[in-house]
DNA sequence: AATTAAAGTAAAGTAAACTTGACATTAAGT
DNA sequence: ACTTAATGTCAAGTTTACTTTACTTTAATT
């Protein structure tokens, strides 16, 4: 069985924008590093569940409203 | 800073008593080994946010209805 | 044109997620 | 009492998230 792994987008960009918010606020506010922001930001790795709900918190949003989901076909 | 992560718990453990599911079929279900499925459902460490999207796919419901994450103090 | 803030890239190291395999325990069925 | 399925534990290994540092680029400001 090969599971091809479901596709993860998040709307940080916009969200930060909409925000007047940069990377370094957004990573000293949640206490991680800019890198790990701009990572995550640019789809480079998927971030840790706790990760994920801290950055929907400090937008004061759902994690599913930051961050999107689709599962794609196993076979 | 000291951030004082928050904790996240799960109901995995009564959403497969509910649906009869062993920790296998959900294992096989999503594509993770058995380990993986344990160490989650015992709170031994947190999921990948895909993972997370995925095993809540695995019961059809939203993320929020399987993992609850309290937020603690920062000083 | 020089300065500065914000965003990006890269590389090396550490921590944590996830796998694999082997074995122990518990509860249910025969 | 034996078997079997389900859960659990332990340990060693691989992969990936995350950190740190240092440097580049872009856009805005003076």
């Amino acid at each position: 069985m090969v599971v091809i792994n479901g596709s993860l987008s998040n709307r940080i960009n916009v969200l930060r924008a909409e925000r007047n918010m940069t990377q370094k606020d957004l990573a000293e506010k949640i206490g991680v590093s800019r890198q790990t922001i701009i990572s995550i930001e640019k789809g480079k790795y998927t971030p840790s569940l706790t990760l994920g709900f801290e950055i929907a918190n400090a937008f004061e949003l759902e994690i599913t409203d930051v961050f999107q989901y689709k599962k794609m076909k196993e076979e």
